[in-house]
DNA sequence: CACTGTTATCGGATTATCCGATAATACCGA
DNA sequence: TCGGTATTATCGGATAATCCGATAACAGTG
């Protein structure tokens, strides 16, 4: 994919002719028609449906104006880097839970540490509740954990990533070659749960809506544990895809299946005091993970 | 610019070394640092310091990675077209102010159209009073309007742009040649002060904090008759970039300067039913102009 | 003072892009 | 029925962008 192919589907979705986007981006008609060809290609998609009037958009085309309108007012907006003079020295206290801080985060801190190098960021690692009550306390200036659990009313959220759970499986296991998994299959297998952060709970809030309950054979809270005991084959379980990683330390194969029925997501996002005033590098923080995630998920 | 520009930045950012980025994107070192060197010249900026051990990235340089961040991750969301199965067709009440109708929606209400072909916009106009309270009795699913003004507690809002306020003046005028203009010296000319809307109201709000009161030559609702009068040097006025055009109607050029004192910017934003639940169709508009303004101006 | 690691520059090969002409298609009115 | 007039699609050759490898320039370091 090209700016330019992006910027020829932009002017011929909104000419509806490829002629007319030509003329209007003074360059040759078949350019453009090499252009969205190519364009299509790439994208293993119809973009356009072909009619003697011109082009028409496919529901995939659509979807790809969206994303391009939002591409090239971003590339405009880089064009002219003039100086926001936020302040990005100063200290920021910010709160996390195990598997965040692990499967997450470290990511997004070295994006941060490079965005914003003298950001001095101050990590913490706590379970839910120390979380919750270091926000409320004034400990903590903001957090990043599961927002589906959150309940006190004295918090603000904002999701940012829903992460879906599947099943996870050796690959030689038959349930592999499935393209879904039911919940009574799944209680017929030995199940590993990890126990880590609220990673028990959460299972067992979607397990009970089930007539049947998993064979548990091992809890633990090491999620390379659970990767091992799956890739050899020693149980199945159910966890996010943010965790999941297609190869054991061992170097044997782990398999992910769609279960059968509705198993929530695992959100992730910010949390804060609700009403706290926002210091200028809680915003720095706030505006980076907004722009990374800019997501439709409101909360 | 470019994407291929832009990736070996990105590389180059986070390996602090073109060599490095080099091997990282597999390719020759001298490609990499003829694109940063081309990025530079198309930006006009400079965005490593040469040291001997490598490449460190400038305050625009960092400014250029977070766009670039965001860009890049757009790119790779849209290369994946999934159905996201949000319902685009039905109908929402949209109502907006005179002054936004006229210079902000119409773009919008294109771009919409052309992604959203099934999606019923209803639009009204009207005055603030009405459309605060159209959305409390829930005529309206939501506004777009100033969110500066809002002071209704049963209305929540959220920023989307911020327009710059400014003195415009014929081109000829001495002011056109000026870097800054005190309310002092604006308050020695002849004023042209619209009235459409809430500018009347927000401009005695701004002044009212200097010592001296503009000299109002004419109050008019016509934003067509200020760009005549300003541009035949009939006067001056500030008003906000959103309103802003080059030219008057009969072909005479208009000039802006910089207020010298602070002028609030005029905020557009979106406004709701505080707790109202979305309907699928607010979502779009939301998702929409979140996309396409995500801003980092929280309200 | 040579050695090692940088980035910068140059010429030639390769590849992408563009254009104009032409083909293919389908509607539309006589 | 049959040209006429809109489309978009395709092809070959010209042009421009991109890439590579070699080499230069530079600054620490032992």
């Amino acid at each position: 994919m090209n700016l330019r192919q992006l910027k020829y589907f932009v002017a011929t979705a909104e000419t509806a002719q490829v002629s007319r986007a030509a003329s209007a981006l003074s360059i040759s008609q078949s350019s453009v028609t090499t252009a969205i060809r190519d364009l299509e290609s790439s994208l293993g998609a119809t973009l356009f449906l072909r009619t003697r009037s011109g082009m028409d958009l496919t529901d995939a085309g659509r979807e790809l104006l969206a994303s391009a309108y939002a591409i090239l007012s971003k590339i405009d907006e880089a064009q002219n880097l003039r100086h926001r003079d936020t302040d990005a020295s100063g200290k920021i206290r910010i709160a996390a839970s195990y598997t965040v801080m692990g499967y997450f985060l470290p990511y997004h801190l070295d994006r941060l540490r490079r965005l914003h190098p003298n950001l001095d960021i101050e990590l913490h690692e706590l379970n839910r509740d120390s979380i919750e009550e270091g926000l409320l306390s004034g400990r903590f200036d903001v957090a990043v954990l599961l927002t589906s659990n959150i309940t006190n009313p004295g918090l603000e959220s904002e999701t940012l990533l829903r992460s879906a759970r599947r099943v996870w499986c050796a690959s030689a296991h038959p349930f592999a070659q499935r393209r879904n998994i039911t919940f009574d299959e799944i209680a017929d297998e030995d199940y590993i749960l990890l126990t880590v952060d609220e990673a028990a709970n959460t299972a067992m809030k979607y397990w009970s809506a089930q007539t049947r309950e998993p064979r548990v054979r091992l809890r633990t809270t090491s999620i390379e544990a659970v990767r091992s005991m799956v890739a050899n084959g020693q149980g199945i379980t159910i966890l996010s895809d943010m965790v999941y990683r297609p190869w054991s330390l061992e170097g044997k194969r782990i398999a992910t299946v769609m279960p059968g029925a509705q198993v929530p997501t695992m959100d992730i996002g910010l949390a804060w005091r609700r009403g706290a005033v926002f210091t200028p590098q809680m915003e720095l923080i706030h505006a980076y993970f907004r722009q990374t995630f800019n997501s439709p998920y409101a909360s």
